[in-house]
DNA sequence: GAAAATCACGAAAACGTTTTCGTGTTAAAA
DNA sequence: TTTTAACACGAAAACGTTTTCGTGATTTTC
């Protein structure tokens, strides 16, 4: 078991100095032709390539990006972290990945890991448990180390950084726009309690584009779920409140969700119901997920554009990164925006 | 912007050798007490943390580990990240996360990426390509330098390695049999073409179930899919087929289906041909997969225990890692077998 | 042929740790 | 009082790089 070669083993079998080796795989002009070609022909034998950690150290500069996420087993998340990596990989950055599991101690202590030179800068998005507690000390801690965040999807309005969001309010408005259009009548809206950002934007949404269209929202129309409670084992009670919506509102004809569980759900509990889709209700979910597209009947969803989410995190990351005089001029954040995109199937007509 | 403090710097500040600092700070009994409290004070008030690549680079040790990856968008895999990064976290190692998109030279290069002293072992499952190739020098070149390597599900058996499998042949056998003894008569098969390790096994299983039953298989029920092609977005063909085995074999009452998808759209054929699930056709699919859960009717699956296999992977990895004397030892080389389990939902009887 | 310039290379510092070994000072033993 | 032991700390090496600066040898210039 041969551990990789260093310069000092290289010098030390060519019979030079380590910093001629050095010099000469650099290409350095400083080294005669004839040197060069020893040393390089020697390296290439034995594979010789460059410690990473020692590179590290010595640039202070990792060329690793870290990103912290709530949950990887969820299509949307997935998809961000596949749009991270492309770019980061792109660009010459490995990805370390951290795991909240949406609690806030898990996301302190993963980002202290992370922060003690492991990487050049984070890339995250809030665990439930840390909007709840509203306590973001670690990510002013971080930054005024010097180390840059990018915040996707997840933010937050008190902390100052890059971070790219959904346009949830329009992809939500646009949503039920659509529904009008389609001459529903008395839509519903499932949607989760008010303390994650995302939610109440897309409840916002709602009540906005109903107000645009002369239509008084009613409360009675609105589920607000606990999502705190994990709801892929507790499917049964999600469809219990929303059969509970449907039989005590007979006039629904449209509903839209902010998520495609609830979507899911509500389908399946309108078909129980003895009501078609659409024809009797048309249902309008919200995600990038892989149930949409194959559920019967296929599910018309607001696509966040995932991956786009990852790709531009990513950039506005390593750009902020590799900017050195970025720290002179006083600091510029940027929001980018991404628009949501109606993805029409049977569920609609 | 202040960096991060280094020992240096609280030496410096305190007038001592950098020496004592890092003694004082990991309580060494060469010390004073009076010292140790003044530098322990003084670290805890910059909040002092070492430096993690300076440590790597010491130590010859980065504590994290590898885990290379054909794709993320999938569940199968994202359970698997999910277990690894558990098991990971706790024992005080993070991951790192390449992907290789099914892709020989990007998981090539991607390994040779983190090689170079970034990770301590490696996690992966082989991309398609490679299998297809049967190109594994990288493998070997890895583990010749004493970095370990732990394959799970896609496994190759040309490279001595740890390896963490499904045990796809008793699976399948077992999930065809449930479909013997529910009366089935007809059984079909889909499955990928022959070159996926994986999809091999579980044809074999099916064989298996059918002859130890005295069915004699049929060539005509075995539908093999290239799946070399991207079904997510070429459905349409997908369905074609399966409704060509549908339609000309009429008497088909079971199909046991490799994966998720080409379960569920077995289903949607099913359906469209007026067939009722599972009356008519009972089918079985393969995955741990959320469509199999939300589908209607809901797939009756073989789970993989993903989750579980990704535990089992670091765990071996992390082992390997930190016992010393193996090097001394001549290597042993485990593979674990995680067993199945068929989940019975509402697509057999 | 002497001065200047070029060439080809090596020594050493730096990045931030940990650890071994040495050393000066004080306290205990003879 | 001298020898020895204990104590408290510092110097330096090591991990593997890159880079600045210095230097001896050769070549050019006048």
């Amino acid at each position: 078991m041969k551990r990789k070669i260093t310069l000092k083993q290289i010098a030390k079998e060519l019979d030079v100095s380590i910093s001629t080796v050095s010099k000469a795989l650099r290409n350095s002009p400083e080294i005669s032709e004839d040197t060069k070609q020893k040393v390089q022909a020697f390296a290439k034998l034995y594979n010789y390539r460059p410690n990473n950690i020692a590179l590290s150290l010595k640039n202070r500069k990792t060329n690793t990006i870290g990103i912290i996420i709530p949950e990887i087993v969820h299509h949307f998340f997935s998809k961000v972290i596949r749009g991270v990596e492309l770019v980061a990989n792109h660009r010459g950055y490995n990805v370390i990945v951290g795991l909240s599991n949406e609690s806030f101690s898990k996301e302190v202590i993963n980002m202290e890991m992370l922060a003690n030179g492991s990487i050049d800068g984070f890339i995250l998005s809030i665990s439930k448990e840390t909007q709840q507690l509203q306590d973001f000390h670690h990510f002013n801690e971080t930054m005024s180390q010097g180390m840059p965040i990018v915040m996707f999807d997840r933010v937050v309005s008190e902390i100052k950084c890059d971070k790219v969001i959904v346009d949830d309010l329009n992809g939500a408005k646009n949503a039920v726009e659509k529904l009008i259009q389609n001459n529903c009548k008395s839509i519903a809206l499932i949607t989760t309690k008010d303390y994650v950002s995302v939610g109440k934007l897309r409840t916002q949404g709602y009540l906005e584009a109903l107000q645009e269209h002369k239509i008084t929202p009613k409360a009675e129309l609105i589920l607000k779920i606990d999502d705190t409670l994990d709801f892929e084992s507790h499917l049964d009670e999600l469809e219990e409140e929303i059969e509970q919506l449907f039989t005590s509102n007979k006039a629904i004809d449209g509903v839209f969700a902010v998520n495609e569980l609830y979507a899911l759900s509500a389908m399946k509990v309108a078909r129980k119901l003895g009501l078609h889709i659409p024809n009797d209700v048309q249902v309008i979910g919200f995600t990038d997920g892989v149930l949409s597209k194959h559920s019967t009947p296929s599910l018309t969803t607001v696509s966040q554009h995932a991956q786009l989410m990852g790709e531009k995190a990513a950039n506005l990351l390593i750009d902020k990164l590799e900017n050195e005089y970025s720290d002179a001029m006083e600091e510029e954040f940027q929001t980018v925006v991404i628009a949501t995109e109606l993805i029409e199937r049977e569920s609609t007509k």
